[in-house]
DNA sequence: TGTACATCAGTGAACGCGCGTTCACTGATGTAC
DNA sequence: TGTACATCAGTGAACGCGCGTTCACTGATGTAC
């Protein structure tokens, strides 16, 4: 039956809303499209007046939570005063809650993993969501732009997106715990002491 | 045909080395027993008779590679005089032949995401391969030994996975390069300053 | 040492199942007159 | 405004395929005498 004007394109976006959401819960290859398109209050044989693919799904998916994710995050910590807003993220980022929800979290901790191995299409969203959250922390600190400031970025969020991946892959709930806290309290340690700022990174490169 | 005695065990190590490779490249959800078992050099109907299920070879395989692939690096590590053997082990896992060889690689890194969805009994391996990294640190380090020390060195593990998670999933190379070069240079100029060692950490939890 | 038999690692066909994908069909909506 | 027709989002059966798993069978090896 056809649909008013307007809701193909309200379902479609519904549709990539879902996969967002079960792609980073259960993984990409773990999630079919029947169960995706039931979940989304659909039957499977619609989803290819959508999409050509699921692979174009993955794509549109992945760029969903690069685009949304972040800013998100930093609209919260925008409503602290501004001194406190990068702490804010930090402190956010590296939750528990972040820890045990990550269908709606970063892509990057929940699908970087299974993103090195997509095609370059879809490795450019890892590009995206990676470039976001550089330019997040940008902008709640001043201090992390510029190229020495990006480099430094460049670190809090490897940090943070390795804090994140350790704390759901061990089964030790202290040890879960104690990671995140560890990596929360080591960079806000960082950011707080006045010699914050990074020296020149060195040359040596090693294959 | 009934094998030689001994050669049933050797086979059976054979097929758990073969997936841990090809778990590691391809994912654990995405690697069929079919092609793990011909990579094996045997035919799939002989599975069942070394493990009881997939999900049993998942767990053995992510437990070898949680008990190899760090203390491998350690033993190269060792090769340097002891002051640079934590530098010379941190630039060996930031490195990009570490990031294009998943398979030999780090298991966290690899499959962390993966193992974050499996049930506890294989998140067990998580919490063992990232306790391997942490004793790892430790032994290459005494200032990473003891409660402050291991807590430096978690912080230094997560910068690690995070930095080869991310630079596996951007697509931009210059990018992946900045990210492990940042997170090498980062990690090191911590190890270098005399101030190196951490306050104990501050009480408070954000859930 | 030689023979007869039991063992069991490995083979390959077959099982049901869910996957991604295709397709004929439906029927409410939008459009033309 | 009312009628006739075209559109097309969504349905549900069906496709071939590879998945994990089972099983009857093979045949070289180990064991018993």
């Amino acid at each position: 039956m056809r649909k008013p004007a307007g809701e193909a394109a309200r379902t479609r976006a519904r549709i990539i809303a879902t996969a967002a959401g079960k792609f980073r819960q259960d993984g990409v290859v773990a999630t079919g499209l029947n169960g995706l398109m039931n979940a989304a209050g659909l039957t499977h044989g619609g989803f290819y007046k959508h999409f050509k693919s699921k692979d174009q799904l993955v794509e549109e998916a992945c760029g969903h939570i690069a685009r949304t994710v972040t800013s998100a995050m930093v609209e919260r910590a925008c409503e602290a005063p501004e001194p406190e807003r990068l702490a804010r993220f930090i402190r956010a980022y590296l939750s528990s809650s972040h820890r045990d929800h990550p269908e709606t979290g970063c892509g990057l901790a929940a699908l970087g993993g299974e993103m090195g191995r997509m095609q370059e299409s879809a490795r450019a969203c890892g590009t995206e969501a990676f470039n976001e959250l550089i330019a997040a922390l940008a902008a709640l600190d001043a201090r992390l732009s510029g190229p020495d400031g990006e480099a430094r970025a460049r670190v809090i969020v490897a940090t943070m997106v390795g804090a994140m991946v350790s704390a759901r892959a061990v089964g030790d709930a202290n040890l879960s715990r104690a990671i995140l806290k560890d990596a929360r309290d080591s960079l806000l340690r960082r950011l707080e002491s006045p010699d914050a700022r990074a020296p020149a990174g060195r040359q040596r490169e090693r294959g």
